[in-house]
DNA sequence: CGCGATTAAGTTGTGCACAACTGAATAGTG
DNA sequence: CACTATTCAGTTGTGCACAACTTAATCGCG
């Protein structure tokens, strides 16, 4: 049987050439068709993905934007100073907490959710899946982010 | 059954949110292994991607890396700079036709792919997944990425 | 209580992706 | 053959991702 045992390393960087550049092209082609669909909402695909976890949750710190979209700050910090140039959320200071910082949809925001309202059903048309292939895929995706997010380093490195 | 057409908009909006953040997050977590594997190469991933290609083909222009890759110009140039400054490839003005540029890995740049060789293993390694598994979800990455270039602009717009 | 450790957000610097554009060389058509 | 259209690489400008760092506030231990 065939396995990652007996694999040779020069047939494994070819194969690896195919695994890693798939994902590499997927990602991208998908940025893409997210791209159109949203600049007609002046979004860009991550400005998308924090209104989206503002919709949901209504108000929130930035810290917990970034925990649900695995950003950090620096990420972050410039996006939203843009969305609140855009007039789409406002940030506050936390009385409790002076070191956090609350972002919230503003009004205009919030009206943007019925605009954004047909952008994922057309998303997924555009994909060609159906709903169980669109679960699976998500499934597998969520599962390997886990996996690789939890890989000790060391394991990576020739020295061990 | 429940079918793209049975859902409502509501419970696709938090769907959507699921799969487009999964895409992306599987992404980034995958650039992350792939960065702490490259680390010892210095090279990043678009630049190791780069590299396979030149280690497959020997010498290519910029476009034809860019074909393989779906890169344009506005991306390699200043990457292919980089490796250049590092020592890793040559540029030459492609004496047939003076447009194009010849791109091809120095000797130091070959070289590098004996150091290369065990990369793929330890991040096939890491992800988990056995051979068929890999070559089933790059597969279904393949598909959804020709049928999501070759997406009408105007499938994903409200005005149509 | 006081002070060092931790936490939150922001800043800086590097690299990638892509749109829009430039300039130079070539191809193709009348 | 001349001249327009196309092609190729590169540049510019915007935005995202992330590492490393700064600053300010809070926590927690002695």
């Amino acid at each position: 049987m065939e396995t990652l045992d007996t694999v040779p390393d020069e047939d494994f960087l070819r194969l690896d050439h195919q695994i890693c550049f798939s994902l590499h092209a997927a990602t991208r082609a998908f940025n893409g068709v997210y791209r159109e669909a949203l600049k007609e909402l002046g979004l860009t695909y991550p400005q998308y993905l924090v209104m989206l976890v503002l919709w949901e949750h209504g108000e929130l710190p930035v810290k917990g934007i970034g925990e649900r979209l695995r950003l950090d700050s620096g990420t972050l910090s410039p996006l939203l100073k843009r969305l609140e140039a855009g007039g789409y959320v406002e940030r506050r200071r936390s009385p409790e907490d002076e070191r956090s910082v609350t972002v919230r949809p503003t009004s205009e925001g919030t009206a943007l959710k019925e605009k954004a309202r047909g952008v994922p059903r057309r998303i997924a048309a555009a994909t060609g899946l159906d709903l169980a292939d669109i679960r699976d895929l998500r499934e597998r995706l969520d599962a390997l982010a886990v996996r690789l997010d939890g890989v000790d380093p060391d394991e990576l490195n020739v020295c061990r």
